[in-house]
RNA sequence: GCGGGGAUAGCCGAGCGGUAAGGCGACGGCCUGCUAAGCCGUUUCCCUAUGGGAACGGGGGUUCGAUUCCCCCUCCCCGCGCCA
């Protein structure tokens, strides 16, 4: 949620970035006709509840004295009922300009770049070594803007989908039957490399000072709208039949609630998670798109790095958390690029977002494997997570990046580590945990 | 699931129909070679802000007035039951 005093103080700067966003502002102004309204409603509410504390204050003097109070109990009941009056209007004004209020999108960076869609994604960055197959040099070449090193193979990388099936490594179609599409059984070696990518994962955030939380898999619809828009979020989470809970999508939802409601202290700042959890996502939408294998999938394990910062603190941060990400796939060997996301792009959610996408040889695309943003405090201010700065309470900024999420790191594996015979060469990084180098 | 006890400010904790004590911590100030102690102030939210309003887990009710009495709900603690 956006701060109210923008609104009333410098509309002009939520307009600019609606304007960025390519989205109309519409809801701005009805966001600023509500406010008005309500603070209408607010000040004479106020003004009745004045006139009747001090009817209360005489009434318990008279009685105290002994005399007669039947006369100003008359007019404080007469206050009452216009008190009611107002405060059913106040109460119903204020529900329409806070559902007005939660849906202006955050205020974007004035870094990001500006277009209407991903097309207007910036590659910013580019890392590894990235093979690639004859046929795709073309396109590589155009993807990655000439910028990237790349060994040009006449190996067609297999589809992880057919490799890991034939392999035995994993079964779609059982998965399929029983629990439906985009669900997949892991079997054999790949439940061990993925584990012990997990393993490797936490061990690396934990060095770099993150507190390694395994948080409930499931909200209330409380906690998960103060996280996000529910509204906007609700197609894609499961519900818990005859219960108010849902299966989270991402384990930043349970840690951005975790301290929600609470004032830190400036000391304690800044405050760094790594979140583990499965995610449930419905993908609702996605008809078409990656329908076989285990790259878009209804169910995948997470493990995500969350920050509480102060606001000053919050674009440092942001860079940090996307460092930490490109250290762990350059630990893996993986190839990848950086792309600063397009304003129309980002989400409401996100000033700022950054991706890293691997490069996936079988495929032969960059695609998304980690999601960095900056959310301001936009986030902070519907949880109420606040410090106590020396000029009074101060709604900190919060931050989030994937490092991995298994499925789609296993595939990146899978398919930049696959050799001619079909066998999987496990990152250098992994082996010893692992305790093999090739499955 | 059953019975009993609880929930008050950042934390601890009194009040139990007349309008939120006190302590700790934090911050600011005074004092002071410096620190400590001491003293003063601030320390939930909202508004058009020298003022006003709201808030005692949440919601409803009784009352001129509810932290206090009544009802419903949530969570925590103790015991019992059930289960891993």
């Amino acid at each position: 949620m956006i701060d109210v005093s923008i609104l009333r103080k410098n509309p002009e700067v939520l307009f600019e970035s609606q304007k960025r966003r390519f989205q109309d502002d519409g809801i701005i102004k009805e966001a600023i006709k509500l406010d008005s309204e309500w603070r209408e409603l607010l000040r004479e509410s106020n003004n009745l509840k004045a006139d009747k504390n001090k009817l209360v204050r005489e009434i318990g003097e008279k009685i105290r004295k002994g005399d007669s109070a039947d006369s100003v109990k008359a007019r404080a009941t007469e206050i009452d009922r216009e008190i009611e009056n107002f405060d059913a209007r106040l109460r119903e004004t204020e529900t329409k300009r806070d559902d007005v209020l939660k849906k202006i999108p955050n205020i974007v960076d004035s870094l990001a770049p500006v277009a209407k869609d991903e097309t207007g994604n910036a590659a910013v960055y580019f890392e590894g070594l990235a093979r690639v197959y004859k046929g795709d040099v073309e396109s590589f070449t155009q993807q990655s803007g000439g910028k990237m090193k790349n060994e040009v193979s006449d190996f067609k990388a297999k589809s992880h989908v057919d490799l890991l099936v034939k392999r035995g490594l994993a079964n779609l179609e059982s998965a399929a039957s029983v629990a439906g599409s985009r669900f997949y059984y892991l079997l054999g070696d790949l439940v061990l490399l993925e584990s012990t990518l997990e393993h490797y994962a936490l061990k690396f955030l934990q060095k770099k000072g993150f507190t390694l939380v395994e948080p409930p898999f499931m909200l209330n619809k409380d906690a998960t709208n103060g996280a996000t828009d529910f509204t906007a979020f609700e197609d894609t989470l499961y519900k818990i039949e005859g219960e108010d809970l849902y299966l989270i999508a991402t384990s930043e939802h349970p840690i951005a609630a975790f301290l929600s409601n609470t004032i830190l202290e400036e000391d304690n700042l800044p405050l760094l998670y790594a979140g583990i959890s499965p995610c449930f996502r419905k993908e609702a939408g996605a008809h078409g798109k990656d329908t076989k294998g285990i790259f878009r999938v209804h169910q995948f394990n997470k493990i995500e790095q969350f920050a509480f910062v102060k606001p000053e603190d919050s674009k440092n941060y942001h860079e940090r958390l996307l460092e930490n990400a490109k250290e762990f796939y350059r630990a893996l060997e993986i190839p990848f690029r950086v792309v600063d996301i397009a304003t129309g792009d980002l989400g409401n959610v996100a000033s700022r977002k950054f991706d890293i996408e691997a490069w996936y040889p079988a495929q032969g695309l960059f695609r998304e494997v980690v999601s960095a943003s900056n959310v301001l405090d936009y986030q902070a201010r519907r949880l109420k997570v606040r410090y106590r700065g020396k000029e009074g309470n101060v709604y900190v900024h919060t931050l989030n990046s994937t490092l991995i999420a298994t499925t789609r790191t296993l595939v990146a594996i899978v398919e930049n580590n696959q050799k001619e015979d079909g066998s999987i060469v496990v990152p250098k990084v992994l082996r010893d945990e692992m305790g093999k180098e090739v499955i």
